[in-house]
DNA sequence: ACCTATGTGTAAAACGTTCTCCATATGAAG
DNA sequence: CTTCATATGGAGAACGTTTTACACATAGGT
């Protein structure tokens, strides 16, 4: 009834020392290319590591110093935009001697903290936080323990590093768009805001005063309205429903996140609207799903690549130690036209009935 | 210059017991529930741990037995059909200790290997493989240290358990049902056999093989034809643009994978040609992206949750030495008919030309 | 000849668990 | 009042690394 015994042994650094006449100090400092070996041990010790196909435990490294190893907290791996940040930092580590380990959590604050606490307890180096909806002082508490980079969320610190995006001025970007296009109704549907944990300035917080800023310098303070969704496909069927049966029907809609903008787009759809006749539709990530043929969505591309990339770079720094003051990192967005928005309708009324 | 100093001092089992007035062995009993502890100091331990916040050190807990940890290695996370296997496994170890961490490796067998050993090097309790690419024998001498589960290939084995999918039967059923629309020109796009991997009964050669045979059933061997394409939106693109610029352009295609669909969808909107009007699609996996509206794909299901849970399911078994012999679950695959395909034109002609 | 500096190697103490004994207390049976 | 079984708690040895402290050479400078 005992776990599974273990079949195989492993190969230890002492079997590689006796292997190779030396201390086990001495594979170690190999190990590291720590100082203090000539480089005479260092051929011998190689030579025995390879013999015996050696390879650290990396557990009982976690008990003294590193692991090696870089936690990646996203809540979805269905939204592509996460897949980009991922190339980034698979990109950045690839010929480092990290490997990466991703905790798919869910959307839940706690399962969240609770995959946050989990990579701590496995002596992770170092963790990238996407978007972390579990609170703020959660993960402030595990950052004093682990170098931590966050992803997305706007709030700066003195204990972690970030990396995000100009959310305010990609909104601006899509409501310049769609007035040069001649909408007036449009509306902004993003994410609640993570509900009590203290993050005041999430993207969404940051999208919706960008968009709300914009509306403003048009004039346009009336029209401007806000709905709260998850960034799922159906979280934006929902939100999609609601607007378009409600009594004031907006000609343009854009979404946090291109997965919602895709529930939007079925709603509309089962509505008999089609996109972009009767509803202009704009989508926030320019994921790959944006680019489809079939789909063609208007999107605002943030270069999850590049920021995955600067957060893996900006961890290894913190890691290693070669910088010990904190920073913030953003990126600027770009609005990328496809042909999901057009002009409104000619009899684009202003006011509902 | 030495590795950013911790600054936080974890809470370690022997404060607990200190705290608690007993022993750490004491401590370590009640943390596994163990035999030998009265309720009393059951509680007065369970109280102590509360009282500090204590976690248990999942690193040195790997030196000794279990790491309540288990790994999922697939190549690449974009392809949403590893997101509903994933879900399957979440949901399934979501109320038990287990934590899963996944290990996104890309396509390379090189890389695949190295992610699949720094796993087992981080002393994982169970490993759940989807479709690696790296050499069996690679998969064989780490399934004997650590329990496995493989998803995907065909091939059995004595020392790792599998879940598959009928991809025979889900072949006969794509190739049925274009045929009996009126199809004959029927192309199957594959991935390209993990070259020298040997893995003999990968998903593509199961998927092959029974294409080919439902052809022969309909008469049709003549018209058989197997084009190599990585499961990819790029690798889709190429395939689509080849075969229909060919000199005998198929009137259907089938692709081994959702994504893969897409982008010969792709190729074919350059091409001028229309979905379904001149060309009939059907995919595999039934992703979610062949429900949205916009693209409305024909695709076998393949209950990917499902797979995910049962994979799950068995690996425990075998962490926890439930069960000690090898098994092996199929899965039966169903068509699901979208918009992608109808019957080929009139001017169905046999010949090229 | 002596001292000092430098380079090279090792011994041994951590690190935080698990788990196998072993010791003691308790109670029942004789 | 023994004797024996059982229930409960603890000592202490692993586990495989890293790292500190030190020993021993060798070489150079007096």
């Amino acid at each position: 009834m005992d776990a599974a015994a273990k079949r195989a042994k492993r190969v230890t650094i002492t079997d590689v020392a006796r292997h190779a006449g030396v201390s086990t100090a001495a594979v170690s400092k190999v190990l590291r290319n720590a100082y203090g070996v000539s480089p005479a041990m260092q051929e011998r010790v190689r030579a025995a590591m390879a013999e015996l196909d050696y390879r650290p435990h990396a557990a009982a490294r976690g008990m003294r110093g590193r692991t090696y190893t870089i936690g990646i907290l996203l809540d979805n791996i269905r939204n592509s935009f996460f897949a980009d940040i991922l190339d980034g930092i698979r990109d950045e580590l690839h010929d480092s001697d990290y490997t990466v380990l991703i905790g798919a959590a869910g959307f839940g604050a706690d399962d969240q903290a609770r995959t946050i606490r989990s990579m701590v307890d496995r002596q992770m180096d170092g963790l990238i936080l996407v978007a972390p909806s579990s609170p703020r002082s959660e993960v402030l508490s595990m950052a004093a323990t682990t170098p931590t980079v966050v992803i997305g969320h706007h709030d700066e610190s003195d204990v972690y590093d970030s990396v995000v995006d100009a959310d305010g001025v990609g909104a601006g970007l899509v409501v310049d768009h769609l007035v040069s296009l001649g909408h007036r109704d449009i509306v902004l549907v993003a994410a609640h805001g993570t509900r009590n944990s203290r993050w005041r300035r999430t993207p969404e917080a940051v999208l919706s005063s960008g968009y709300l800023e914009a509306m403003a310098r048009h004039g346009l303070e009336g029209h401007a309205r806000v709905v709260q969704a998850a960034y799922s496909d159906d979280g934006g069927y929902k939100a999609g429903l609601r607007l378009m049966t409600g009594d004031r029907p907006p000609t343009a809609i854009m979404s946090g996140a291109d997965v919602a903008a895709l529930g939007i787009y079925r709603a509309a759809d089962e509505l008999g609207m089609r996109v972009p006749a009767d509803l202009s539709l704009v989508g926030y990530n320019n994921t790959a799903i944006a680019a489809l043929t079939a789909v063609q969505l208007t999107s605002v591309d943030q270069a999850g690549q590049t920021m995955g990339a600067t957060a893996a770079r900006m961890l290894i720094e913190r890691v290693e130690g070669t910088r010990d003051r904190p920073m913030q990192t953003t990126m600027t967005p770009r609005l990328v036209v496809r042909r999901s928005t057009t002009a409104p309708r000619a009899e684009e009324g202003s006011g509902p009935h």
